[in-house]
DNA sequence: TATGAATGAGATTTCATTCAT
DNA sequence: AATGAATGAAATCTCATTCAT
């Protein structure tokens, strides 16, 4: 378990209000992306506007809640796979988790490929993450999978990369990322003598938001 | 010249404040995305916010003209590179043009990476880069320099994927989408004997936006 | 025992939240003003909204129940005191325990200081308190020591006054409003032959309020 | 002339709108306090709610203009009075212009006699408004027709409290302040040997707001 | 033709009050 | 009887678009 999880209501309608707007909330930000008004969200739930802020103070609140969710289960499979047998597969496997978590959610797009994060939170979880990332990309490194000078940034950078490839194709091919995961799996592998013509991220910076 | 350049006004100082209307709203997409206010681009060209919809019938027809600009020079290049003597080093220039055109141009990204377009002029041009990309590719296969199964729609896909593979870096590194793009590249490459798992996309599926 | 006591819940855990709801409420309102929410005062007294609402219908009757409390102890304070034997001291002392009670109390000052009052209630206590006011004032004419044009009335509304005239000094300087009680003493003292220019006021003109 | 008097629009219809803004939004303000909504205010100008925040940037700006404007008004006829023969009139005469501003504006009561403020602006305003009554105390005090210890600051702040004093006769008896701006002309005359008990102020403490 | 003023729908957020537990 | 969850009206403010000057 990596990240921590907040009490949360006891009460029994409170309890299944959340959940249903916890529901609502995932699935619209992950159709629509951040841009979804409340209004929308607690008529989805099937609650009143009220409701969303009773549970949560602000929309950046309900937001972040999700997506430290997502973020964290991603980190817990990562730090699962750190105990796997094969290094490469267990990168792979990594990246294939983490590439479909992009893919299903417009508004995880927005929000982690975004440099700059309103969120304490939301950016201890992405480095977190980005810390299992770096192990699962040293373990693979040292077998010589992937070149020597990938670093696990360039692992975290390429998951959205990847999703961005085949965005234009979800519709009309939902599993076209696994070909471009592929592909930057051979680009990151060490089969090719040459070196790449830039240094490698060692690190992704994350700042809080500027005031626009 | 690959696209059509629409009538436009005739009186010169309509031809002059569609030219700086143009400009900024060029510059101004570029830096902030499609969010910028019409009110923002009108007082960064000097015109008031009346003269951008005399010259441009809303918001998306404005910025449909601004990316219809871009997708043609793009195209441009990649007719001329036609011509070159080796076609890996076209294709790679090519995409080099291409990613660093989403690399300088938020709007371009946030427009061009959508599955759903509403604007019928703005496809067409997507599709005639497509057919360039398609036979820069079709020169490099031929060659034997990138994969058999590599498509001009993977190519076009990818220059989207490498530019947000580096965003997150973009002001800490503003060159970094070249490491990415080198690691396509090898990625696109027929070093490895293996071929990829998923079937190649042939054509981008470009259909008009749905209300959302 | 000026005013009427109402008769209030009867079980013992009841009667022990009325308590605390009133300490706190009454605490509250005095330090912010009418303004504060119901969710605050319950939180302050340690029970739940639901529990305000089962002891005073509205926000409005709690309010009310405490203004009354504080208006009947000042009429009190008055009745004792016409009772003492030096009735110029007399109403110095009713006037600087008037003052003080609306320095201490925002919402006292917010709910008395209007001209039209919903609460019958309340408009009952404040005649009530207007009549001791009467009382002392009249002594204290009947001795020379205030003008023969000074009223009851009069004097009620200074209370007022004294305390806005010292309110921005409130944080820096608590006690300020003795040198305006003192003025105002001064002020309505016989020691000059003029009369005031205007007639003066023979009863507080209290209205039910109008719906804004 | 004490203030500055902003550009504001050039455009007939805009000047005409922003004078029925300003009207409305006084008169509002006047008889119903700082809390009456904007649409309230718009709807009282016969414009629609986004003019109101064309012409003033916040509900905040659109009061401060306001306040600013009767700030200014009172400090010019404060100055005016400053040669006046009479050092005693002319203070009368500043201060029954004074209490009459109060007392003919709810707003201006809740705003001046706060202590926190949020605009340097009407800081400033009142800052000037202060030199002003403190020059003409001054010159009455030389006279000996104040007594040696009121300061211009007392008179400031007495101007709040005679209005606050007559308030709940303001529907019965509009002009019962002056009977009570007499009752405080009488007390800081010289005429009792006694002094105050409790020091004079020498300025009004204007704090920012601070957020609650 | 150019301007920028006016509009009003829609977004987030607060809070008195009601009601299920 | 007590709780606190749910509600929804209302407030401020933004901005694409229309229209008078």
């Amino acid at each position: 378990m990596t990240g921590t999880t907040p009490a949360g209501p006891s009460r029994s309608d409170a309890v299944r209000n959340r959940r249903l707007l916890l529901d609502a909330a995932a699935r619209t930000f992950a159709e629509r992306g951040v841009e979804v008004s409340i209004g929308e969200i607690a008529q989805c739930a099937g609650v009143g506007k009220g409701t969303v802020f009773r549970h949560f103070s602000s929309k950046g609140e309900l937001l972040a809640a999700i997506m430290l969710g997502m973020l964290d289960e991603l980190a817990d499979i990562g730090t699962a796979l750190l105990t796997a047998d094969d290094p490469g597969l267990a990168l792979r496997e990594f990246m294939a988790a983490g590439v479909e978590t992009f893919v299903k959610d417009r508004a995880f797009c927005e929000v982690v490929g975004r440099p700059s994060l309103q969120h304490q939170q939301v950016r201890d979880a992405i480095d977190r993450l980005c810390d299992v990332a770096e192990e699962l990309t040293e373990r693979a490194r040292r077998q010589g999978i992937v070149r020597p000078d990938i670093t696990g940034t360039d692992v975290m950078l390429l998951l959205s990369g990847i999703q961005h490839t085949a965005a234009p194709l979800l519709t009309t091919d939902p599993q076209a990322w696994r070909r471009y995961l592929e592909l930057a799996l051979d680009g990151i592998t060490a089969s090719t003598g040459r070196t790449l013509p830039h240094p490698p991220p060692h690190h992704l910076p994350l700042t809080p938001d500027q005031e626009p």
